[in-house]
DNA sequence: CTGAAAGCGCTTACAG
DNA sequence: CTGAAAGCGCTTACAG
């Protein structure tokens, strides 16, 4: 491995001045510079952050911590991050939590080691208010992305939720549904919480009522989506759903599947509405109607406001960011009833 | 910030000593040790990594390169590299190249830096060829998954492409087609190279010709793959394809999309396969046959193959894995004709 | 304009 | 069983 000793050596400069030239920090010499240069290029040197982030006490690396990678929703998310982080020079670290507290705190632990600078965290729960609350009074820097902690003062950009869900509600309600589930997911999501909130308050705006059975869910994925709806479908007949709200697209596919399998057809027997807006979700063969969240968007906000963070060590005001929603109408609500 | 030497201070003992329980690398008086552990856990401190690893040339770190982690293909080999690595103690960065080999150059050099061990590079192109080659030689490690490069001294593990790609021909050929198109995708990719092999092989031996015009994609993904579609689709009868073998599932999509556009029905008018196996590919609205890539046990291998020689630096003989694939029948290639 | 030297926070031979 | 000290490869006050 060459250092910057074996360049000062050959360049016949000292290793302090290889480091102004490297850095481009001091002005250096014409002549100096070139030899510098050369060594270099000749010897293949290249700096080593490691002792360089020892001494200046950076990484330029930050963490990105989803609860599933493997959930087509996070990977645009995380698309965003490290576009914008990599024209900062700053390198992205990966980590899933599925939504286990203390993989949360291996992700926090990784700053404190110094190996990352910072972290987003797009799978907040309830349960981790503390932890990120002493992390934050320990200096470190934290942004929320997603999901936020209700009252934990700290930056974050989310989607607005809420006002999705009524969209959605709404929407089912115009159409003639009077009998509209809502599949929440897992608890201590705020996620979860928002939409469900939107979902209650639409309802009973609309004075409809709402059967406890309805809320029973607990798991927005495929397979907990659909064993849900295979239950919702098969409560008696005033009970059983006209309209599903399923928390995420991916629960709708479930959802969808479980109607198939039922004999049930969509949107004639039952409507159904997801929310993410999937890349395939567009697709001829799916025509979801769903809610749209900007999830690039909510990627790269979330990446400048822990950039910026990072930048100035001052204290200054956390922001909230609330980004507005779209319900997109395709074809899985179908017509007027 | 807390460091080795205020747990040395605050329990008596020197920063050496600390750095021994720390490790548990060589035995300390008991009473000692407790007086390490009180201060560790009452001052809160936990050792910078980045220290560590400077002192050891090592970072507890690998790269996994992809070319687009928007691709639902490379989340599940994403999952299964952190899945292996976390349980090493590893961290895991991710690298996007959208197929651009100076971002790939970008990820040669975090090793060089040596903000990570090793890397695994999922998008490697012929062009990267040389790159990697003197990249090795300078000492440094590297696993090539998913994408090889043909005759290159390195460990790899691949899915058995050709065979895939001639499984799906002769099935399609066994359906009673005979004139079947297949999409390729970038170009210097081995995905490409093998699959499009297959083709060539199983159309070769059935005696089946080739209009040039069917090799012409060069692009995988969803919009790349619609546009070939429509271009084939607008073929004149003898030219015009019955089955499309796409390169992904994804181009699949693309393809059952223009077909629906264009109003010609799949299977009945199309037979069409895709290769990957996606989650999305099960589900009932789509029901896409295709070839299956294990995923997931190819980047759990190329990570074990890496962690395995960042342990022992010798020079072992280089692994090249060819994992076996399957072709799953669903409903877009119908019955025989 | 430039260099010698301290120091970032660890680990680990070396000496006792 | 334990400690003082060198050193990993950089950056940056400090002094000239």
């Amino acid at each position: 491995m060459t250092t910057i000793k074996d360049i000062a050596q050959k360049s016949k400069v000292s290793v302090a001045t290889v480091s102004y030239v490297l850095n481009n920090t001091r002005w250096v010499h014409e002549e100096k510079r070139k030899r510098v240069l050369e060594a270099i290029s000749e010897l293949n040197y290249v700096p080593n952050a490691v002792a360089r982030g020892l001494r200046v006490q950076k990484s330029k690396a930050i963490s990105f911590v989803v609860s599933d990678i493997t959930n087509p929703f996070y990977p645009d998310l995380a698309k965003a991050c490290e576009d914008l982080a990599q024209t900062k020079g700053f390198t992205i670290n990966i980590l899933n939590t599925d939504d286990k507290p203390d993989r949360t705190q291996l992700a926090l632990n990784q700053v404190r080691e110094g190996k990352v600078d910072g972290i987003i965290v797009t799978s907040a729960l309830e349960q981790d208010r503390e932890h990120f609350q002493k992390f934050m009074e320990q200096g470190y820097v934290i942004v929320l992305a997603n999901r936020f902690i209700k009252g934990l003062q700290v930056d974050s950009v989310v989607a607005d939720n809420f006002s999705g869900a009524v969209m959605a509600t709404n929407h089912l309600y115009q159409l003639g549904h009077r009998k509209i589930a809502f599949m929440p997911g897992i608890i201590g999501s705020s996620i979860t919480e928002s939409r469900l909130n939107g979902y209650l308050k639409a309802m009973e705006d609309a004075g409809l009522t709402i059967y406890p059975e309805w809320l029973t869910s607990g798991e927005a994925r495929y397979s907990g989506s659909y064993n849900t709806t295979k239950f919702l479908l098969g409560l008696p007949e005033e009970k059983r759903p006209t309209a599903i709200l399923s928390l995420t697209d991916i629960g709708a596919l479930g959802v969808l599947d479980a109607a198939t399998d039922l004999g049930i057809s969509v949107p004639d027997d039952l409507a159904v509405i997801g929310f993410d807006d999937l890349f395939i979700s567009g697709t001829r063969s799916i025509q979801l109607t769903t809610v749209s969240i900007p999830r690039y968007e909510m990627g790269n906000l979330a990446t400048s406001l822990l950039l910026e963070r990072l930048e100035k060590s001052g204290k200054p005001e956390f922001q909230e960011i609330v980004l507005p929603v779209e319900l997109i109408v395709r074809k899985t609500c179908g017509k007027q009833k």
